[in-house]
DNA sequence: AGCGAAACCGACCGGCGAGTCGGTTTCTGG
DNA sequence: CCAGAAACCGACTCGCCGGTCGGTTTCGCT
């Protein structure tokens, strides 16, 4: 769901109001999906804990899949919008900007637990359909990482490997360690984290950290 | 199938029967889950897919939540059992365990896809009770690893790193790549992916490759 | 054979929660 | 100020499914 066409102008005064509500139900959905899952969630408490009714939830989202798939396509949108913004700012390197993107996605999962919750696991509960939405979008940001691995690899930046799936595996360890990290079960503060992963991330494709200025006699540590 | 402690001696002729029914009540179950979802399958359809009633599904568990956990106690079962055997079957060296325990969990899980998504993703949907369960296996596995990693560490066979992160990484390698692969998102033979992943993982580690001459396909052995 | 227990059956119950619907309020344009 | 539509309300319905229960079959044992 991407948000419409936005006019500058505020023609109607009746539409923000239900965008706002729009936006608590949303953030309400996405609180008590995490919290007590998908099936355990009722559509009451959640219009309740947005401080509307049952009735003004269903005005929103026709149905519960739906309001999931709206979670879900809202979290997409954020993701899609902070990759892109760090990769961007990362040039041109291929190495780089895969570390970027793996970077923001670890930074927002982190900063959204609930949400990474959401994507990770609640919608699985929900039926193939969903499931299969939830898988498009991590193929999408698979597809995106391979993309620079594969750049790098025909630069010769990188180990040979095959970048599939290594941008796969890249994203399973950022997933993983991010649901551990929420799930309480590891001590160390984001910051180490990420570093730390990162640290693995670049070994294992062979990379040559890029924070050397030019490019200039860079050279693999493997066989070509 | 077993579960319990075996009695070597069959004392009642009754006892056979009952746990053939039980075995099958469970391996119905874990298909039923995997493929509907834990909410979706219905008491009655996997007592009917077992060959059996719901009357008699009810006579070997009590409950639906106890039907799941015995799943997934089987399955963690299963997976020490083959774990245990890898690691030791590897010798002494570290690395070379830490690997073989990654390739004995990847063997499992690629041979019992329906078992690795009621592990991964269903368990998660039945409250957090079942999922706070999968989640101590999980740290189960990765406490094994870590242990090894530490090790390996110690002796300087690795790059700097932290045991309990790189173990944990490891693990959402392998099961981002396991999950991508059952859902037919990667086209590559397992065999060629353990392999692709197996190199991934040591780069990772910053180690070097055991200088042993096993290299290629080795055989892991599975015999309680 | 025949008794008792283990194993199994399937019709039935109860509540729970998604979705409905007629009604009410709140806003906007004329 | 008055349609009238958009936004919202909450009591009610209704199908579904986990769990129960009295009854029946299967078996071990003597």
């Amino acid at each position: 769901m991407p948000a419409d066409a936005p006019p500058a102008e505020i023609e109607s005064a009746r539409q923000p109001r239900a965008e706002a509500r729009r936006g608590d139900l949303l953030a309400a959905a996405t609180r008590l999906f995490a919290e007590r899952g998908y099936a355990a969630a009722g559509m009451d408490e959640i219009a309740r804990s947005a401080g509307t009714s049952k009735g003004g939830l269903y005005f929103h989202f026709p149905t519960k899949q739906a309001l999931l798939a709206a979670v879900i396509g809202r979290a997409a949108d954020l993701l899609r919008k902070r990759v892109a913004a760090a990769m961007a700012a990362a040039g041109d390197d291929p190495v780089a900007r895969s570390e970027a993107a793996l970077a923001a996605l670890f930074r927002t999962l982190a900063k959204h637990r609930s949400l990474s919750r959401v994507l990770a696991a609640e919608a699985v509960a929900a039926g193939p359909e969903v499931r299969e939405r939830v898988e498009r979008i991590e193929d999408e940001f698979v597809a995106l990482i391979a993309a620079e691995l594969r750049r790098a690899l025909d630069l010769g930046l990188t180990a040979p490997l095959d970048p599939e799936l290594a941008a796969r595996a890249w994203f399973g360890m950022v997933r993983a360690c991010i649901s551990a990290w929420a799930g309480g079960r590891i001590a160390a503060p984001p910051g180490e984290l990420e570093a730390e992963l990162r640290r693995l991330l670049i070994r294992s494709a062979g990379a040559m950290p890029p924070d050397r200025a030019d490019r200039g006699g860079d050279r693999c540590p493997d066989r070509p």
